[in-house]
DNA sequence: TCGATTCTGGGTACGGCGTACCCAGTGGGC
DNA sequence: GCCCACTGGGTACGCCGTACCCAGAATCGA
């Protein structure tokens, strides 16, 4: 029922960076290690995807690669630093899922229109966090800059020059859409998560607390509620295409109203 | 650097949801207990306000109420539930907050416009994260039902009936106010956690990679970043308002549409 | 008034966690 | 062939949630 979290810390920053840049030097001297921080990556992406974040502890992860847990602090400073890896692993394996399916091109000739660039934007997000649910338990703000985050980055950027915005206003719009995005998935996921934890599905859950809501919906408290309709939550509306259509609806207009202010499309 | 996470339990629902309606009976036989469930849950949010998730342990909570750890099980069947007996506590809090700024009126007159009032939910919604940072960790999908969540609910569903919408698609509003705002949440208390945690701030971190960062830049390998202005990142944009403008505006959109146009528009 | 009963408080213990510390053994450089 | 930097990994510490169980308190029927 617990979960870990983490975030990297002080002096290890550095490290860290080496890691993924793979700036580091292996020393002569001494045996040859038995394991590599590619493999160790990989073998917690795949236990942390498969049994929750929870399950990927070190002396897990270290059972699961044949070696005893305090060997892995040869290869990675501490679970923190493990956790930055996994996250740049799995924002490279995306890109390259997602840039199979094109919101860019390779060939320098003019991106898709920025509607659907930010669409598939958000998208990509979401997805991202449905293939590798972990990741909404992981604190991301001090993401370290390694090759597949500069290369997400600038994918993004490419189709949203055409929006006329300035640079700081298309960030937020990058923002607005991860944010968004991340609230979806966080829903999708935790719901997801109580099923698997309780055993029991969304119906029994809710039929449970039936009787506890019948008795407050009858005490005229509560009449908007009690005045909504049966299909009011079991309509199969899709949340996040109703909102992520809101957003581009007003992005659309924003672009409207820039466009007729003469502001610069691009920037020198 | 670990955090909790917990859903309810399977038969232990309904006596949650006892301790949540109060439909509890005290027995007659036996010593009188020492604590009360609203003295565990107020202290319990106190220190999770205070020290985060992280500091909230079983221990530790007793150590602050003067008791023995195992005491807390009397009164409370597991953490879990204590964990949704403090959403509930959290959630009428702010409602109690929110309301004397008054997005509903008391007097059964019509409500404010629904742009200001989608606008004051978001707005809710964040400060409601604000105040409680620990909310975001804790798996809000198995909501219990209480007193409060039907009361925030119902607040909620009043001014939006203007717009013109189906009861789904209300529904859809809200959750769409909901995910942007929870979103937003995340990035801004996870950056908070990680300064806290880290002790480095915002601007060491990003210059501790700046190193990496201008190596990358160099290569050519990503322009767009490359060609982004200085003030780029550092703009005081609020990009909370920029997105939930986006919001409203593609709502304003989509009740144009429904020609539903003629509510009043704001109370006199 | 006095057991008997029923409850509350909380100590102890178990199996988990991240990881500090330390020693044994390996193998390339001299 | 020796030295010693290096790797592997066992042990241990202080946390966690909580199962189990017993001592003592409060109330009942007699």
């Amino acid at each position: 029922m617990s979960s870990t979290e983490a975030t990297s810390g002080t002096g290890k920053i550095a490290r860290s960076l080496d890691l993924l840049w793979n700036t580091g030097t292996r020393p002569a001297r001494g045996p040859k290690p038995g394991l590599s921080i590619d493999r160790i990556v990989t073998t917690a992406v795949e236990l942390a995807d498969a049994e929750g974040l929870d399950a990927l502890s070190m002396r897990r992860l270290a059972t699961e690669l044949g070696t005893g847990a305090m060997s892995l602090y040869r290869y990675v400073p501490g679970k923190a630093e493990l956790l930055d890896l996994m996250i740049d692993r799995v924002q490279g394996e995306s890109l390259d899922a997602e840039g199979a399916t094109g919101t860019d091109t390779a060939d320098g000739s003019e991106a898709p229109d920025w509607r659907t660039a930010v669409d598939a934007m958000a998208r990509g997000f979401l997805n991202h966090f449905r293939r590798h649910p972990w990741l909404l338990k992981v604190n991301q703000a001090r993401i370290l800059l390694g090759p597949s985050a500069l290369r997400g980055f600038e994918l993004a950027l490419g189709p949203l020059k055409s929006m006329g915005f300035s640079d700081p206003e298309m960030i937020s719009v990058i923002v607005a859409a991860q944010n968004y995005a991340t609230g979806v998935a966080r829903m999708e996921i935790q719901t997801a998560e109580a099923v698997r934890e309780t055993g029991l599905s969304d119906e029994e859950f809710w039929d449970s607390q039936q009787p506890y809501l019948e008795r407050a919906m009858a005490s005229g408290d509560f009449p908007r509620q009690a005045a909504l309709s049966e299909d009011a939550f079991t309509a199969d509306i899709d949340h996040f295409e109703f909102g992520l259509h809101l957003l581009l609806d007003g992005l659309e207009k924003r672009v409207a109203e820039r466009g007729q202010s003469g502001e610069s499309p691009r920037r020198a």
